[in-house]
RNA sequence: GCCGGUGUAGCUCAGACUGGCAGAGCGAUUCCUUCGUAAGGAAUAGGCCGAGGGUUCAAAUCCCUCCACCGGCUCCA
C-alpha cells in the first residue's frame, strides 16, 4: 500500500448518526474497538452500506456502518451462515460424493444447494444427528486466504465452485475460505467464531432450484434449514410456521367449503360453493359502490373473441402460447386473457370530445391464462380468474389526478381490511413496445404519485408490463410466499393500436392515454389473502353464516325461527336442528368460525330474549334481540373486522 | 416447463420397504338421548387403493406411461 494511500481518511457514520473519522486503513473490528473496547471484543460482523461483512472487512471509502455482536438483530444471519456449513460438513460426511454449490443465509434461515447426491427428507435424521455431533465439538470457525490457484486445484472437480471463483470472486487473490476441523469451504463470511456458537437448528425441506436460478442451468438440490441463537426461539419459528400451514387457504377452503378444484373439472379452475361466492359477492359489491362513487360505468364482455383482436392489442404476439385458442369454424377464437382490449374496443364505438373525458369502465371479468403447470396453486394462481378490471380512458393532463385517485381508493380499501403490503414500482422490460419519451413520461407520472403519497416502495427496474410501467401492491400468504394484487398500469400503447381518439379544445383529434386499474387484483388471489389473513374468521360483513342459532333442545326450534323470521331477515343465519348436544352445538359453531351464536333455551323463550356468544368466547346473557341486531347491523354497514357485540352490551 | 415428493372411504391418515381377505378415527345415515356453553350412546352404510399398461399363480403394494396435487426453481399480460 503507498504512502499516499494510507494518508487518506474515511468517515464512518454509524447508527446513532455520528460520524468518526480514520485514516486508512481501519477494518470494521478497529472501529469496534475504536468505540469501546466491550465492543471490540463482540464484534462479530459488520454491516457496511446494507451489507454484511466479517469484522476484517477493510473500509476503504466512506460508509455507514453497524456493529453486529451478540444479541443484534443481524447476528442470527452469521447463525445461520454457519449452520450451512455446519450442514454442509455434516452431509459431507454421511455422503463424501457430495457437491457443494452455494449456501447462503435467508430472511428465516439457509439453504445449501448440492449436487452428485441423491437424498430426501429420510435421510435428515442422519444429517442432523452429525450437526449436532459438529455444535458439540465446538470447533473454532477460522477465516483462511488462500492463493487463487489453490482454490482452483481444491475445486478442480466442483464446477459450481470453480464458477463462483470466476464470478463473484473474480479477480480476488487470494480467496477468502472458512474452515472449521479441517473441513472448508470457499464463502465470503461472515460467520460466527465457533461451531458451538449455533445455538440451535434444523432442516426443514429439501427442494430443488436451477444453477443461479437460471432455467437453462441444470438442476440441484437444495436443502433448506434454520438455526437460532436459541431452542426457545427455534421452538417459537417451528410452532409458527406450523400455524401457518394452518391458515393456508386451501384448508381452510375445504374446512369451510368455500371453494374446490376439481381434477375432472380441470386444473387450476376453481368451482366456488355457495360459501365461497357469498364472500366473492361481498368483495364484489364493495368496489362496485366505490367504482360507481369514484364515476366509473359498468361494461360487461364475453369470454371468448376472435384473435384478431389480441393481434390488434399485440397480446397475441407477446402471450399466444399462453392463451386457450379455439378454432371455430376454421377461425380462430380465444378465451379472453385479458379485459382492456375489449375495453378499448367500446371506447372506440364512441365519439368523445375532450369534455367526456375521464371515462371509466369497470367489469368484474373473468379471464383465462394457460398458467405453466408447475405454477398452479390453490386460488393463488389459476388458469381462470376473475379481475375487478377498470379502465380509463384520460387526457393526458388529467394522468396524475386520476392515478391519485385510483391510490386513494385503494388505500381505503387496504386499510378497511387492514392488509400488510409491499409497493413495487416496476419499470420498463426489455421486452415492450412505445417510444422512450412515452415510457419516460409514464414512469416520471407514476413515481410522482407514490411520492406525493408518501408510500414507500420497491424500484423494480425492467418489470413492467409490455405496454407501460405499473405500480403492484403484493400481499403475502401464509407460507411467505409474495402475490400481487392491487395495481396501476399506464398504456400509451393499447391507445395507438386501437387508434383511440377524442376531439381537443382545438377541434383536432388526440390520443387518450389508457390506465389499466385492479383494486383487488384478481379475486381468487384477494379471497385467497384474506382467508389466510383472518384466518377463516371473515368479518361479519363477509361471513358466509353470520349467525347461527342453537336451540338448547328441539323444543326451542319455534321460538329460534321466530327469532329468525322476526329480527333476522335480512342477515346470513342458519339453525342448527341436529338432535346434538348443546357443547357439540357450540363446538362446531366454533369450528365454523361462525361470528355470532344465538343460544336459546326456556330461559330465553320465556323472557323474549337471547343469549349472545361470539366467536371470540365471549358471552352475554338477557340480550334484546333489537339491540343485537342493530348492533349486528351497524357492523355489517361499517365494515368492521371484529365481532363487538358482547363487550360493547356487557358489563 | 424443470427437479423432488405424494395420490387408499366425504375428511385426516395407516397398510407399500418384505406382493397373499382393504383398515382406523372423524364425518354421514338410522335409532336411542332433548341435553344450558368447545365432541352423549349404539348400529349401519360408505372403496375401480388417481388413470392406463406390464411383471406375477396372485398387485393398493413391484415396473413403465400418463394425470392431479404438494414443495421448490423458472415464468407471470
Amino acid at each position: 500500500m503507498s504512502k499516499q494511500e494510507q494518508e487518506r481518511s474515511v468517515s464512518v457514520e454509524l447508527p446513532d448518526g455520528s460520524v468518526l473519522e480514520f485514516d486508512e486503513p481501519v477494518t470494521v473490528e478497529d472501529v469496534a474497538y475504536d468505540i469501546g473496547p466491550g465492543l471490540g471484543d463482540d464484534c462479530r460482523a459488520g454491516r457496511v452500506d446494507g451489507e454484511l461483512v466479517p469484522p476484517e472487512y477493510e473500509i476503504t471509502e466512506d460508509v455507514v456502518l453497524e456493529i453486529v455482536t451478540p444479541g443484534s438483530d443481524d447476528y442470527v444471519n452469521l447463525i445461520r451462515h454457519s449452520a450451512a456449513h455446519v450442514f454442509a460438513q455434516a452431509l459431507q460426511r454421511e455422503f463424501p460424493e457430495a457437491e457443494l454449490a452455494i449456501g447462503p443465509w435467508t430472511d428465516d434461515g439457509f439453504y445449501y444447494d448440492i449436487a452428485g447426491v441423491d437424498i430426501d427428507e429420510d435421510d435428515f435424521a442422519a444429517i442432523e444427528e452429525e450437526m449436532a455431533a459438529i455444535i458439540e465439538a465446538d470447533y473454532d470457525i477460522e477465516r483462511v486466504h488462500r492463493s487463487r490457484e489453490d482454490a482452483k486445484a481444491i475445486y478442480e472437480d466442483n464446477e459450481y465452485k470453480q464458477d463462483v471463483l470466476e464470478t463473484e470472486a473474480a479477480g480476488e487473490d487470494p480467496i477468502s475460505f472458512y474452515q472449521q476441523d479441517g473441513w472448508q469451504d470457499l464463502c465470503k463470511g461472515p460467520h460466527v467464531e465457533s461451531t458451538g456458537q449455533i445455538g440451535a437448528t434444523k432442516l426443514l425441506q429439501i427442494a430443488s432450484a436451477h444453477w443461479r436460478g437460471e432455467e437453462e442451468n441444470e438442476m440441484l438440490t437444495r436443502v433448506y434449514g434454520t438455526a437460532f441463537e436459541s431452542e426457545d426461539e427455534l421452538e417459537e419459528f417451528l410452532e409458527n410456521r406450523q400455524k401457518a400451514k394452518e391458515r393456508d387457504h386451501r384448508k381452510i377452503g375445504q374446512e369451510l367449503s368455500l371453494f374446490s378444484i376439481d381434477e375432472t373439472t380441470g386444473p387450476g379452475l376453481p368451482l366456488y360453493h355457495p360459501n365461497g361466492k357469498t364472500v366473492l359477492n361481498e368483495l364484489s359489491d364493495y368496489v362496485a359502490d366505490l367504482n360507481r362513487d369514484a364515476d366509473y360505468r359498468e361494461v360487461e364482455t364475453p369470454h371468448v373473441f376472435r384473435t384478431e383482436l389480441w393481434k390488434k392489442s399485440g397480446h397475441y404476439e407477446n402471450y399466444r402460447d399462453d392463451m386457450f385458442l379455439l378454432d371455430v369454424n376454421d377461425e380462430e377464437y380465444g378465451l379472453k386473457p385479458m379485459n382492456c382490449p375489449g375495453h378499448a374496443t367500446i371506447f372506440d364505438q364512441g365519439q368523445w370530445s375532450y369534455r367526456d373525458l375521464p371515462v371509466r369502465y369497470f367489469e368484474d371479468g373473468k379471464v383465462y391464462r394457460k398458467e405453466q403447470r408447475g405454477e398452479l396453486s390453490g386460488l393463488s394462481r389459476t388458469w381462470s380468474f376473475t379481475i375487478d378490471d377498470g379502465h380509463l380512458f384520460v387526457r393526458p393532463d388529467q394522468i396524475e389526478d386520476e392515478v391519485q385517485s385510483i391510490m386513494d381508493i385503494i388505500l381505503n380499501i387496504l386499510d378497511t381490511f387492514d392488509l400488510d403490503y409491499n409497493v413495487q414500482f416496476a419499470t420498463r422490460p426489455e421486452k415492450s413496445v412505445g417510444s422512450d419519451e412515452i415510457w419516460e413520461r409514464a414512469e416520471n407520472q407514476l413515481e410522482s404519485v407514490l411520492e406525493s403519497n408518501d408510500v414507500d416502495y420497491d424500484i423494480e427496474p425492467g418489470d413492467g408490463a409490455f405496454y407501460g410501467p405499473k405500480i403492484d401492491f403484493a400481499f403475502e400468504d401464509a407460507l411467505g410466499r409474495s402475490w400481487d394484487g392491487p395495481t396501476v398500469q399506464l398504456d400509451f400503447n393499447m391507445p395507438e393500436r386501437f387508434d383511440l381518439s377524442y376531439v381537443g379544445e382545438d377541434n383536432e383529434d388526440h390520443r387518450p392515454v389508457m390506465i389499466h386499474r385492479a383494486l383487488y387484483g384478481s379475486y381468487e388471489r384477494f379471497f385467497m389473502v384474506l382467508t389466510e389473513h383472518y384466518n377463516g374468521k371473515f368479518p361479519p360483513w363477509l361471513a358466509p353464516e353470520q349467525v347461527r342459532i342453537l336451540p338448547i333442545s328441539d323444543d326451542q326450534i319455534p321460538y329460534a325461527k321466530q327469532i329468525k323470521n322476526q329480527y333476522l331477515g335480512d342477515q346470513r343465519v342458519t339453525i342448527e336442528d341436529r338432535s346434538w348436544t348443546v357443547k357439540r352445538k357450540i363446538r362446531e359453531a366454533h369450528d365454523d368460525r361462525v361470528p355470532y351464536m344465538l343460544i336459546l333455551g326456556s330461559d330465553e323463550e320465556d323472557a323474549g330474549t337471547i343469549s349472545v356468544r361470539d366467536r371470540k368466547e365471549q358471552e352475554l346473557n338477557d340480550v334484546d334481540p333489537d339491540a343485537f341486531v342493530d348492533h349486528l347491523e351497524t357492523e355489517v354497514d361499517q365494515r368492521r373486522t371484529d365481532v363487538t357485540f358482547v363487550q360493547q352490551h356487557g358489563n
